[in-house]
RNA sequence: GGCAGGUUGCCCGAGUGGCCAAAGGGAUCUGACUGUAAAUCAGACGGCUCAGCCUACGCAGGUUCGAACCCUGCACCUGCCA
């Protein structure tokens, strides 16, 4: 069998690790415990985060035990990122972020069984530690010179750092100590903009107890300019549902990069890596089917929506993608086709325009947005072009009386009910 | 506490009394070409009851026919000094 580290690495999910054989003597010696933190930023995780749990989730696997870690305490600090200071959020929205993270990251890994997945809150050993305990048993080994020389620090003085921001290095260090103490975690995993927290960790467990830890990071997910991977026109890609429709979620990954595709389903996707290879071939030969892509949206919305949702995703992309007339979609897959995508509703009364319902189906944030988009010859009513933003959608420009499907130049598509 | 510099649209950044909804770049959107890809070229890019009006250049006032630009106070940031 494969061991974990090589499958890892034919996937491209390792950036950087500490000592490479000592740390795959360790995983072939037995299972180990191993961690993976989040912070609750946001009401939810988004792909970025999902390549995390994915990459704990084959560890786990492979037989290894995993610790899921939400940031409660480290959440309300906030990790110093480089465009400055972040927003602090209230104890109570970080509180409830944390339980939508929590459950949200528990549906990805086994919860029972041998090396069943544990999720810990670092809000448990920092709620009741002493500053003067801390400063002596934590800070006592972070020399400042050295802290000054991280990254993101020195990219910060000149711009400001919080005391705060500035301290956040300490806690998660501190978390990967208590969770060797408590748990024998000897590994933790992460993003590789978590590199230098992750071996400050790593380090500090070797001077405050003199026991040896691991560090993993994945890379920075791309595009294939280079630019981070996971945000679309409408922003990040969200796993929660309320905040991304399955469907959304699915398209997102449809409109994945040629150059980029196959990489993403090695890392996205527990596929068989001689099947991407077989998937690779057809995609180099025939890039215009978008097999690869329509695979990848399949395989990643299963994991994350379930394969229902994953169903309904299809049906409405290729009802509202497909090359057939849109007048020979049977009633109820059109009605589905567009909920799906997220239409919007209008009364005929109002006697709405095209341009009421570009707004109404979310495709135009503005009615200057929407005037605009017809004026650039972007906007379609059942799949023919509008000129007129004043153009009336009356009943006999619907599709059963009732549908409108708006399109929004080639890739958006959503729609209205007009009752 | 003192002195100096700064705070401009989604981001970076120019503008120092009218020609400013504000140069330039990035991001984004649309069109052409295509394959729900990339690259390239072109256009757009505060809002609205859209050839006009409204809101905007940290916040609040003031000077002026007229202010992002001048004055006063306040807040925050950076640096130097104490």
């Amino acid at each position: 069998m494969t061991h974990v580290l090589d499958d890892l690495e034919a996937r491209g999910l390792i950036a950087h690790s500490t000592d490479r054989d000592a740390l795959r003597a360790e995983l072939s010696a037995g299972p180990i415990t191993y961690y993976v933190g989040f912070d609750p930023t946001a009401p939810s995780l988004h792909i970025g985060n999902l390549l995390q749990i994915l990459t704990a989730r084959r560890l786990q696997l492979a037989g290894h035990r995993p610790l899921l870690l939400v940031g409660g305490s480290t959440g309300l600090i906030g990790d110093p990122k480089e465009a400055g200071e972040r927003v602090m959020n209230t104890k109570e929205t970080v509180a409830e972020w944390v339980d939508r993270i929590a459950s949200q990251v528990s549906r990805f890994v086994d919860v029972e069984g041998d090396n069943a997945a544990t999720i810990v809150n670092n809000l448990d050993w920092t709620a009741g530690l002493s500053t003067i305990d801390f400063l002596r048993d934590i800070g006592k080994h972070f020399p400042v010179n050295r802290m000054l020389a991280r990254d993101v620090v020195s990219s910060r003085l000149e711009s400001g750092i919080s005391y705060t921001e500035f301290s956040y290095v300490l806690l998660q260090s501190m978390d990967f100590l208590e969770l060797n103490r408590r748990h024998g975690c000897v590994l933790q995993t992460g993003g590789s903009d978590q590199w230098g927290n992750i071996t400050a960790g790593v380090e500090l467990i070797r001077r405050a107890d003199g026991r040896k830890a691991h560090a993993l990071a994945t890379p920075l997910i791309t595009k294939a300019d280079g630019t981070k991977f996971g945000k679309t026109e409408s922003g990040t890609v969200w796993l929660d549902p309320e905040l991304m429709s399955p469907y959304a979620f699915y398209q997102s990954w449809m409109q994945a990069e040629d150059a980029k595709v196959v990489e993403y389903l090695r890392q996205f996707t527990f596929l068989p890596l001689d099947e991407i290879d077989r998937i690779e071939a057809e995609h180099v030969e025939k890039p215009g089917l978008r097999g690869a892509q329509r695979r990848l949206a399949a395989e990643v919305t299963t994991i994350v929506h379930g394969e229902a949702e994953v169903q309904a995703a299809e049906l409405a992309s290729r009802a509202l993608f497909g090359r057939g007339e849109l007048t020979e979609l049977p009633e109820p897959t059109l009605a589905a086709a567009l909920r799906e995508a997220g239409a919007g509703e209008l009364r005929a009364s109002d006697r709405p325009t095209i341009v009421d319902a570009l707004i109404a189906s979310g495709l135009a944030d503005s009615r200057s947005a929407a005037r605009r988009t017809v004026g650039e010859g972007g906007a379609y009513l059942n799949n023919e072009r509008v000129s007129d933003p004043d153009l009336v959608l009356t009943d006999d420009l619907l599709l059963y009386n009732t549908w409108a499907v708006i399109r929004k130049g080639k890739r958006s598509v959503s729609g209205v009910a007009i009752g």
